[in-house]
DNA sequence: CCAAAAGTGTTCATTCTACACCCATGG
DNA sequence: CCATGGGTGTAGAATGAACACTTTTGG
């Protein structure tokens, strides 16, 4: 994209307008999956500079003619080839020295999906891709603790809110009690079953189906789905 | 800041790196006011181009070594003299034709206070500044509008949760009734001021002063005051 | 029959909602 | 005395927390 020069625009500034447009602009995704009972977050090993070989969340500079929604959504497919996933921006994060690279305004992006579908495969510019469970998440590259740390707390609050979001990291079809044990799991805490069902069936997100848990040397469980409609509304 | 070749961090881009580094990155600030029942926020009447004589919130390119707080800080400082405001990111715009200028991404940040302190100074680089309304904002330039509908939306749920940020909209000391019609007035719909009051004191935010209204013709009204540190510890 | 998890019911305390009513001041 | 908003009390409904209990399966 051609500029031109600043006084057309009438701009005014101390150093010359070129050095305003000499940022870099990426992405960085909290992607989180459930498989079995526990919740995992995608981390890539870096294989460039900087913090080659370090862990970090998955991420990218963003192209000139890309928005950054586009940009993490490019991302998520090249790593995982998820499409249509749920995802919410997280803010951006800017401190002056955070990319050695230059400078580098990143903008966080949070992703939930289970892990049942696909295998994540690495691409050229990964070294390692893992699941990593949330009680192990290591130091990381950059600020992408903060970046984390932020998700984490959004995944928690959708969690403990009406709108019970997390249902998008469940399999999709799934029992009560599976999708208590992920959501103690992610909380770190003990919920009442008993509440909890109730709480949950009235706020009618869910939808019972004919079918039950097969297998399992216990009363099967009723096997629930989510009623997308109802959820989109609230 | 001098970056080294591309090749030296490992980057196998399919266009050349310097071409990734040429965004600029704003700051749009949506600065709540409120004066006598009524709140407002901070336009800006465009003084350079694009949309030149437009309505906009105000913002600025941030510098090269300015980091996006600091850049919205600045911006508030400039325009309304206002320092250790409440403030806080709304998220990142970044569609790709959003500006003419070239490639900016802007970041927007919401801050609150109350007009009874300053009188807002236009800057060389504004032609007009006024407080508007909230139910008068007009069509603004860029995606401004979508910036201030997040930022009333956030405002809201400030307002209706169990931690009443709408706090820093009133002057130093105010009485309930005050704080009830400030509320009303942005959510626009009535509330039961008696459970208002209840909820409100019980929440232990508010520290009640010895000091009532004066020269009102009916019986005055106590006044209070907002305990900061109850607040901050919620 | 037992173990294990599924699923239900009941009680009590707390909070929310609606609304009636009394109080203090200026004029 | 009245008008105006300030301020309180209460009853009933709705919600939430704690916990005991019953049900259904495999072995």
């Amino acid at each position: 994209m051609k500029r031109k020069p600043a006084e057309y625009y009438g701009y005014k500034y101390d150093i010359p307008l070129d050095e305003f447009f000499q940022f870099g602009v990426s992405v960085d995704c909290v992607i989180f999956g459930y498989k079995e009972g526990k919740v995992y977050i995608l981390l890539i090993r870096r294989g460039a500079k900087p913090y080659e070989d370090q862990w970090a969340l998955p991420g990218d500079l963003i192209y000139p003619k890309e928005n950054l929604e586009d940009g993490a959504k490019r991302i998520l497919i090249e790593l995982t080839g998820l499409q249509d996933v749920f995802m919410e921006q997280l803010g951006a994060f800017s401190e002056v020295d955070r990319h050695t690279l230059g400078r580098v305004i990143t903008v966080g992006y949070f992703a939930m999906n289970h892990l049942d579908k696909f295998n994540p495969k690495a691409q050229s510019w990964v070294k390692e891709l893992s699941w990593v469970e949330l009680t192990e998440v290591p130091q990381l590259a950059f600020d992408h603790n903060d970046i984390y740390d932020n998700a984490l707390r959004k995944l928690r609050n959708y969690l403990k809110s009406d709108k019970p979001i997390g249902f998008e990291l469940l399999p999709e079809k799934f029992t009560l009690l599976e999708y208590l044990n992920m959501v103690e799991y992610v909380l770190g805490e003990k919920l009442d079953k008993a509440n909890f069902r109730k709480r949950l069936l009235a706020a009618d997100f869910l939808v019972p189906l004919n079918e039950r848990q097969k297998n399992v040397n216990h009363r099967p469980a009723k096997l629930y789905k989510v009623n997308q409609i109802k959820l989109f509304e609230k």
